[in-house]
DNA sequence: ATGGCGCCACATTGGCGA
């Protein structure tokens, strides 16, 4: 079982992509992050006539989460329960027995912005949640943009990121208090490649001379990491024309 | 030097992302 997370920036201009990416690599499931669209307006025919069930949650012009799946998905759940959350961050759904939650993590836009207090509160209740999902679920995969480069071997110059938003104590804190609950870091469980990254600047030629972060996770309960073979990072579609900022990364389950 | 690039919308400029 191969499932997959993709922060794609609008999936309204990614949508061509997107379809490439899942008839190319047949993930069993894809999550999908920053959908930007309403969800009148999601690709559902075209989604379907590849192969793929869809459950999403979507708002106009920012946030936007998305299970892609190619056996139905069911008790899709949105948000974070007992978090009021008006921003479309949060999905979760039963795919071929295994609870995947699909999340876009607040970016946090800088220390002293108000954003960076929503980020921490969101991240608090984010965790007390998945505590208790983790409860009723052993096998649960997290899987999304997490905003958050957890080491400093996950960031291209850690001097000159050193305490900004996405690396900041506080922040790595969060992530620490996540994977207590029970979860290891899918992709820290292989030998990988030095400077790994899920996000480039599209500024500056980011991409070209790898100046970037890994803030994409997928997270597996101890029940699930057991039976994780592998997992990467795609650097391919971020060499598309009109790429999206963020590269996908896929874990293999023996499932 | 707070820029750069890309996407979106109360659009031809500003908010936001990271």
């Amino acid at each position: 079982m191969r499932i997959a997370s993709w922060n794609v920036n609008s999936l309204k201009v990614r949508l061509p992509q997107v379809l490439d990416w899942l008839a190319k690599h047949q993930p069993h499931a894809l999550c999908l992050q920053e959908l930007k669209l309403e969800d009148a307006n999601f690709p559902i025919a075209a989604i379907e006539s590849a192969g793929y069930f869809a459950a999403f949650s979507g708002q106009k012009t920012y946030n936007g989460v998305a299970i892609l799946s190619r056996s139905p998905a069911t008790n899709v759940a949105r948000g974070i329960a007992g978090f009021g959350d008006p921003q479309r961050r949060v999905i979760s759904a039963d795919v071929s027995g295994v609870r995947l939650v699909c999340a876009y993590v607040p970016n946090g836009q800088s220390l002293d912005s108000d954003k960076y207090n929503y980020k921490l509160g969101w991240l608090s209740s984010f965790s007390a949640w998945l505590e208790r999902e983790l409860a009723e679920h052993p096998q649960l995969a997290v899987l999304g943009d997490y905003n958050i480069a957890p080491e400093d071997s996950d960031v291209h110059d850690p001097k000159a990121w050193e305490g900004q938003v996405l690396v900041s104590a506080p922040e790595r804190d969060a992530f620490r208090n996540l994977i207590r609950l029970g979860f290891s870091d899918s992709f820290r469980q292989f030998e990988q490649p030095e400077k790994s990254y899920t996000w480039w600047d599209y500024r500056m030629n980011g991409f070209k001379r790898n100046l970037g972060l890994r803030i994409d996770h997928i997270l597996l309960s101890h029940g699930l990491v057991a039976k994780c073979t592998g997992c990467s990072i795609d650097l391919e579609p971020r060499r598309n024309e009109r790429p999206s900022d963020h590269a996908p990364i896929v874990a293999e389950l023996s499932l």
